[in-house]
DNA sequence: TTATGCTACGATTCGTAG
DNA sequence: CTACGAATCGTAGCATAA
């Protein structure tokens, strides 16, 4: 029984059971939007295409329309239920809507000085208002190292009244301004409004952080406005009108949409300008930044905010309005190996353990520690424990890599641990009380905490002292030291192959006794190894989970994606000693060597590694 | 603690199409 | 000639039963 429970638990992982006996998976909704990243970077179920100024991105459609008020004014028009791609205004910058991208899969916002404005205006022209504010408030706790941001910002701002008149009737303390800032970043801030979609409705109301100055070292924003599309207006016209403040914004942004081919007879609708003249302006043209300023945010009927087939915006979500400001790059999948492969992405998330971003979380000290993040989220005020419940198995928007004592997980021992996890417990921690950052579990005894942290959290507290190799358990340590020593003690009776493990023999023997045990459904083929068979039914789906991040070609086999990189990298590893010539494959240089020198090369003996770099690698010696 | 099975992954080989 | 597809083989990490 005890066995049950335990495998139960390390199935689930973290799981926590309420009282009214619902039993809550406190990982589940991480590792669905993990499932969907895996989707989006293998460019599977993809349901959109997003062009946005030359740049192509793949996504889902349910991804973005639950993230982002503009993708949700777009696809939940039925009108555009079968648009399979979307081109974003030109404005809009590919990297600043890459990293938007990014978060909307992963929680992790990438946020840095050199992208922050792009990010931020991209976020509202996407209405995705969280994000903006988390990216003011990323301002708001670096401006004295952003002076000249700010100033960007500001002038920024002009640019932006020059276009839109609403912002002309802003702040008269932006005149001068305006005649004393000459910012060389001006050029690479670009104004967003996020604005009427071409012919599609992209009802919401949307604040926008036009004007940003520094007052006595607080931060304002000025003309603040919303905006609406005037579809929108006609569809809320039972609402009061002082509700529902529409302004069509004019000129500045657009998108267009890219039909399939039959739908409404074109395959890309021309850029038409919307309505120009229906301006309203809010009463209120200056908003101080306060604590609470996004309370102040009018919403639509149709906006995200308030739609009743919608989840909660993130706006609302806890995760948002606590998330911190982590400077943590956001997960890679695509250039993760690992991750591209079938069986880890069916299997692991129902299965794995935490990877080390949310290791890093969990042991990370800054969560409970003052911080500048502590001190951002103490002005939205304090979420319920659930919610904290929920943050802790955030990998991301928990984590504050500021903290002088933040340590690498790497480097921590399984002592290192438990002394982080006593050290930083919670404050309301009783004494002698061991808590799990990871899970908020709590231990009474060292011991058990640490348990706990192998069983639930892979800890891997046996570390090779050769290579710093980290291991679960004792046995796999003595295992891997086997390697090192370099021991092949299970040798082949036929053909002498020497091996470290007898399973490694097991399998070897197989190829002389012909045992092909595992069979394909489709075809009847067999094969020695699963894994064999893994890759082959990849002929029979189709599936080819291998993308060229490049080319954006797919492939079925990451070897041949290896393969076809070096078209990419003009990398040539295979060379002919006697003429000097490189080749891409070795097949190329066998073919080569047979034909020009008539050497006989099909054996691995004729070939030796050279230092790694372009045009070096296997040599054969004729 | 050891043995074992499962599994992922890298390297390699061979064949084929353009 | 070049690039890709598919199969094959070996290695080693992970998890668990014995």
């Amino acid at each position: 029984m005890h066995r049950v429970s335990r495998k139960l638990l390390q199935d689930s992982d973290s799981m926590a059971t309420a009282a009214d006996g619902c039993i809550q998976f406190t990982r589940h909704a991480g590792d669905v939007l993990l499932n969907f990243n895996r989707l989006r970077s293998r460019n599977m179920l993809t349901d959109v295409t997003i062009q946005v100024d030359g740049q192509y991105f793949h996504a889902h459609k349910a991804v973005l329309v639950a993230c982002s008020g503009f993708f949700y004014s777009v696809f939940m028009d039925p009108e555009n239920a079968n648009l399979s791609a979307i081109s974003l205004d030109p404005k809009v910058d590919p990297k600043g809507f890459s990293i938007l991208l990014d978060f909307m899969y992963t929680s992790c916002l990438n946020l840095q000085d050199n992208n922050i404005l792009t990010t931020m205006n991209t976020a509202l022209y996407l209405q995705m208002e969280h994000v903006a504010d988390t990216c003011h408030r990323f301002i708001k706790s670096r401006h004295q190292s952003l002076n000249m941001q700010f100033e960007d910002v500001q002038i920024n701002s002009l640019h932006m009244a020059e276009e839109t008149p609403v912002l002309r009737r802003g702040d008269e303390k932006d005149a001068d301004f305006r005649s004393t800032s000459t910012s060389s970043h001006l050029l690479e801030c670009k104004g967003y409004i996020p604005s009427v979609f071409r012919g599609i409705n992209t009802s919401g109301s949307y604040h926008v952080y036009n004007d940003l100055r520094m007052t006595d070292g607080k931060l304002e924003v000025c003309n603040k406005i919303q905006t609406g599309a005037p579809f929108a207006q006609n569809r809320c016209s039972n609402l009061p009108h002082n509700k529902s403040p529409t302004i069509t914004s004019h000129r500045s942004f657009s998108a267009s949409i890219i039909r399939p081919p039959g739908a409404h007879g074109g395959f890309q609708e021309p850029a038409t300008p919307t309505n120009e003249d229906n301006i309203q302006y809010p009463q209120a043209s200056c908003l101080r930044m306060s604590p609470s300023f996004n309370k102040g945010v009018i919403c639509s009927p149709q906006s995200p905010l308030r739609s009743d087939c919608q989840p909660n915006s993130p706006t609302e979500s806890s995760s948002s309005r606590n998330a911190s400001l982590s400077f943590k790059q956001p997960s890679d999948c695509p250039k993760e190996a690992k991750a591209h492969n079938w069986k880890k992405y069916k299997f692991i998330v129902m299965n794995q353990t935490c990877d080390e971003g949310e290791k890093e979380a969990m042991l990370s000290p800054c969560r409970n520690r003052p911080s500048a993040d502590a001190e951002v989220q103490s002005e939205e005020g304090g979420g319920d424990q659930r919610e904290e419940a929920a943050q802790s198995v955030d990998s991301c928007s928990s984590i504050s890599c500021d903290s002088p004592q933040h340590l690498s997980p790497d480097s921590l021992t399984s002592d290192d641990t438990s002394r982080l996890h006593s050290e930083y417990s919670s404050p309301n921690c009783e004494k002698n009380t061991y808590l799990c950052n990871g899970c908020d579990s709590k231990f009474t005894e060292e011991d058990s905490l640490k348990d706990h942290m192998v069983q639930v959290h892979n800890d891997k507290p046996y570390k090779c002292d050769c290579c710093q190799a980290a291991f679960r358990y004792k046995g796999n340590l003595a295992s891997h030291k086997t390697v090192h020593t370099g021991a092949k003690p299970y040798h082949c009776n036929i053909c002498g192959a020497q091996f470290n493990r007898p399973a490694n023999l097991k399998t070897h023997i197989r190829i002389h006794s012909g045992e092909k045990p595992y069979k394909c459904e489709t075809c009847g083929s067999r094969f020695v190894q699963v894994a064999h068979l893994r890759a082959h039914v990849l002929i029979h789906t189709g599936e080819k989970p291998y993308p060229c991040e490049i080319c954006g070609t797919h492939f079925r086999h990451l070897q041949t994606l290896k393969s076809h990189m070096r078209i990419h990298t003009g990398e040539k590893p295979y060379h002919c000693e006697n003429c000097d010539l490189h080749f891409r494959h070795k097949s190329q240089l066998r073919l080569h060597l047979r034909q020009k020198h008539g050497a006989v090369t099909n054996t691995k003996a004729q070939y030796r590694r050279t230092p790694s770099g372009l045009g070096s690698g296997l040599v054969h010696s004729c």
